[in-house]
DNA sequence: ACCTGAACACCGTTCAAGT
DNA sequence: ACCTGAACACCGTTCAAGT
């Protein structure tokens, strides 16, 4: 405590400038390295040496490593909120402009993927992004427990499509190799053999050179646009949708 | 060691003699281990002291971690195609069941989600349940572009709505507790402060005191009965659809 | 209050050497 | 062929001690 005075407003804020770490600071460089170099890159130790401190020092701000990644999966999480979410836009395309947003920002950081199963999610951003939901499915007339799972449905459709995304493109990279074309060759004629229709499927996409990045927007569109008619059919009134 | 290779699946497994070991007992063994104690409690030296022998001998049937975690999946993933497959079943009941042992599996093996992300998925018996998932559709008159995006909405909202499903225990493990009731339930006014339409679900939730296993249950069936209305609704034909 | 330095109890992986 | 034992280069976390 700095020497008291008569009143706080007549003494200058405290010295923070010398604070070399600050737990934003530090959520800022994981988000860097997880970003960089994946989850597998990141330690506690190498933050520290980014930040040019220790690795004990860390554990002021922040009690454990997990922690730590909980912060950072909020903080990106707040890339999805944007000003784009409070247009006057039908619910349709508001919801699914919500959706597609949450997508694009777990391609920009997909190791938020990996930690997302077992951990808890309930920072201010997660809340924004849930409330944000929440208005414009409760705008276009759900309550109750249709409110919860519908906002669910498309919650859970972004997450399963960027799943499997990441997962078919981590296989493309190992046997995208050249070293390896015969034996991925190979193992299609086999998989082709006892899966004909998953082999003909797999030939198909091989045949037309396909653009991962193309078929994968198509796919995640086929069910966003599946979900928003099962919801529509479902919606049970108008209740403040003015057109 | 084995040599390196994109896939643990491109590449034949030793030849065997009398041993100790086998890549089935460490894979089964590493399953236990994850079921027992999450990701977090598997490690190579684990594995290996369970089954009496040292760390490094584990590296003459598997060549990394990586890969033993694509087997274990690729065990689990053997527990979805049943018998119950080839049932003459219409295609909603029988695609809906699939999806439905799908996520029954899942949350058996939870830890199966943190490894999904960034991991080629391309075993044996993922195959064999993208080929089960394949005959359904195309006997329902599915082909070409729509057959992947459907199959794939379906699957996307299995593993969505369990990663989610595991988020939510998660955070209820972690403030269940009695010594953070008051701190919960401070946290929550705050929520439905600047979150009303948030607040007014959780409280509703926490006022009903409801349970979890049927409310994510629910949610689930919400999703999926949307998902099938849709792709009902695409459905271009019915080739081989007897009914 | 904030950070260092060293320590503790772990990791995955490699590899000569044994059998 | 199969496994040991020891080593290497890491981890997350703690904590007395400094400033």
């Amino acid at each position: 405590m700095p020497t008291p005075s008569p009143s706080v407003w007549l003494r200058p804020e405290r010295p923070s400038r010398d604070r070399r770490l600050s737990r934003a600071r530090i959520v800022a460089r994981a988000v860097a390295v997880l970003d960089a170099e994946g989850a597998r890159g990141l330690s506690m130790r190498r933050i520290a040496s980014d930040l040019g401190v220790t690795a004990g020092s860390l554990y002021w701000y922040v009690t454990t490593k997990d922690e730590l990644l909980e912060l950072a999966l909020d903080d990106v999480l707040g890339e999805v909120v944007g000003d784009g979410t409070a247009s006057a836009d039908g619910w349709r395309d508001a919801l699914g402009g919500l959706a597609r947003r949450h997508r694009a920002m777990l391609l920009r950081h997909p190791w938020v993927l990996s930690g997302l199963a077992g951990r808890p999610n309930l920072g201010p951003n997660a809340l924004a992004l849930a409330e944000a939901g929440l208005t414009i499915l409760s705008r276009a007339g759900f309550a109750d427990g249709d409110l919860d799972a519908a906002l669910a449905a498309v919650n859970d459709h972004v997450v399963g499509a960027v799943t499997a995304e990441t997962s078919w493109r981590a296989a493309l990279d190992r046997t995208g190799g050249a070293e390896w074309r015969e034996q991925a060759a190979e193992h299609l004629r086999r998989i082709a053999e006892e899966h004909p229709l998953l082999g003909a499927r797999m030939s198909a996409a091989a045949g037309a050179e396909i653009d991962v990045d193309r078929e994968c927007e198509r796919r995640f569109a086929f069910a966003l646009d599946c979900l928003l008619d099962g919801l529509e059919a479902r919606r049970p009134s108008a209740r403040g949708d003015v057109e």
